[in-house]
DNA sequence: GCTTTTTTAGGGCGTTTGTCCTAGGCCTAT
DNA sequence: ATAGGCCTAGGACAAACGCCCTAAAAAAGC
């Protein structure tokens, strides 16, 4: 087997791990028995485990760059388009609901390990962020463009959290149903905030 | 020392790391260290790790509804009951961008460890939830009250994930002045959820 | 077909993990 | 003063951790 499949494989498999059991439960020997390699071999492809870390991050950074292309190919109207990143709460309400947000956990816990590669895995919010205000600003809002952006990231990342602990999905339809009518009184008028 | 002390100090110091480093980060040495005892002498106190994480759940569930009683002791309305809440956001904003939500950050850790001590710190999300719903009831919201204590923990959870993530302090003041607003808008009329 | 490079398996390095035991110091009560 | 129970220190335990080396197999280039 070539040795970039291999490495792809690995990724994939610490990509899923670190998601589903968090960075520092996840062990060398976890990742390399998920892929069906032995562990000594592990070092051939990653000489450490922030290595490994650092290619899931890059990894989702461009999942999410593709993800996001692929929303705003799909919808043309900027509306629409925010309710695409609203309604993964909906799509991966399974995943959500037993291992959170991936994007919030993982910065969460890096940020308790006083991680180096922290600021990295925030910038897949930021991502997300940036999207979202070239949205609200061809909505018109471009005064508070940012500030709605971070504030629909806030409510989706509020959702994801009370999800994982209370494990109610109809607080979850509920939520997402109130955004989706927040948007719709949304448009054009450009007030200092939501409302 | 007595028996009794000693065990306070562990729990308190363990209390802290398992908030600061996160649960699994943190070794049993670790909490010795802390408090200035001998990593053996735990056995004594601790019989297993899960044993403290029960003993710090247990304290963090005393130490809330005594914060819920002196709220509603030092304000009698119910709106400056909820906004006692909201403003925890702003008091604890130093660590809240360091380490995030206590309760929100434990529960996803457990939740990603499947561990079975999961349930009880999502206990402490239902001690905010049943309260914040109490002083919504009380407001004439008896309908929807539960929806709206879990609107309330929903946003100050996102809120403190963004703040974690982009260490934006402007973010936290500008939603905390968000949901002031929302509130003074609240009142007496039973309409379908916040708008 | 042979040589060279890439990829693999397996084991072992030292350290740290959670857990557990035991010997002894301290305080109290008699 | 002495006996007893509470508390502590220090270390030992197997297991698992991240990390590293070496030798063989597989693949590639000539």
């Amino acid at each position: 087997m070539g040795a970039s499949q291999t490495r792809q494989q690995i990724v994939a498999a610490a990509d899923r791990l670190f998601y589903e059991r968090g960075f520092e439960a996840t062990s060398f020997a976890d990742i390399a028995q998920a892929v069906g390699l032995s562990r000594g071999n592990f070092y051939y492809h990653f000489k450490t485990k922030d290595e490994i870390l650092a290619a899931v991050i890059a990894v989702r950074l461009d999942a999410t760059r593709a993800m996001l292309q692929a929303w705003e190919e799909s919808a043309p109207l900027p509306l629409e388009r925010i309710r695409s990143f609203v309604h993964i709460l909906i799509m991966n309400r399974a995943k959500i609901m037993a291992h959170g947000c991936p994007v919030g956990t993982l910065c969460n816990e890096l940020s308790k390990l006083d991680h180096a590669a922290r600021g990295d895995a925030a910038v897949i919010f930021g991502l997300f962020r940036a999207w979202l205000a070239r949205q609200f600003a061809a909505l018109g809002r471009t005064e508070d463009a940012d500030a709605l952006a971070l504030h629909v990231l806030m409510r989706s990342q509020g959702v994801a959290t009370l999800v994982t602990a209370f494990r109610d999905e109809a607080f979850l339809h509920r939520e997402v149903a109130e955004m989706d009518s927040w948007l719709a009184t949304l448009p054009p008028p450009a007030s200092p905030l939501p409302a």
